[in-house]
DNA sequence: CGTTACGTTTACGTTTACGTCAACTGATCT
DNA sequence: AGATCAGTTGACGTAAACGTAAACGTAACG
């Protein structure tokens, strides 16, 4: 069978419903309807259905990817815009991206940065009150 | 001059404007009425006027103290208050503050392992988007 | 007396990413 | 036909922590 791939697989001509992808990648319809009101989907909309094509596929990946990165829903919808409109100047538009994810990281990491700080401060301050605690302790015999 | 600090201290019983507050903990009119509206914090109020004792600076540097830590300004008002009420309970009350503090640690931790993941992946797409651009320079020659 | 400066209250706005609900429509199963 | 199920639209709700605007008071300065 080389022309017909498993049934459970995604062929790139297959469209898929609401439900199916939810099922392939764990989100609920409502999600699917924001995105496609935010114009970050636009699958094909027989009468009042949806079907979602590879390319609404390729780019949900890529925005839960961005979310995970803590891309906004706005930074990525414009992230993707910027590779639909031509194609043509892939090398700026990947030197874009590449900033754009170069300040997120500063970002992350100066966020990593002040969590440790919490963290240790929080330590400190509970070191503190297992100090006292434990005076209790003593002075209970 | 041992009984009378330097004027530009706080003494325990001065009573602070609101733009005194502000200065001092740098914090906005705003969230100061914001917070007295939570009961979080308590000033004289002398007609329409507000004017901050010693226990609300003390009760606003716990605040900010939570913040850094994370804690929801609902979670520190229950602290503060848990402490208000009868000072018996010693023990118990910094117990109860001891876990909250411990399960908010795990938190972040949680948290910080999340971010360190993200970082790590971003660097490895960043790294790829690399190794393009690179291409793209050698191919421009 | 006028004008800044600072203060007040009330109430709605902001942000993000959806959740939740009501009321329908359309297709399929029995 | 009746029932059931998936799907749809539209609108409002949620959470947190304030920001902001409007409209007004009052107090000191000169």
């Amino acid at each position: 069978m080389p022309a017909t791939p498993a049934s459970t697989s995604t062929a790139k001509d297959d469209l898929l419903t609401i439900r199916d992808m939810c099922d392939a990648f764990d989100v609920t319809p409502r999600t699917l309807r924001f995105y496609e009101a935010k114009e970050l989907l636009s699958p094909i909309r027989r009468g009042t259905g949806r079907f979602f094509t590879y390319r609404d596929r390729a780019r949900l990946k890529l925005i839960l990817r961005g979310k995970r990165f803590g891309f906004s829903l706005e930074d990525i919808r414009q992230l993707l815009d910027m590779y639909d409109r031509d194609g043509r100047q892939q090398e700026a538009q990947l030197r874009r991206t590449y900033e754009l994810a170069q300040a997120r990281l500063d970002q992350m990491e100066r966020q990593r940065a002040e969590l440790d700080e919490a963290i240790a401060e929080l330590k400190d301050q509970m070191a503190w009150g297992a100090g006292v605690l434990d005076g209790f302790r003593k002075a209970a015999e």
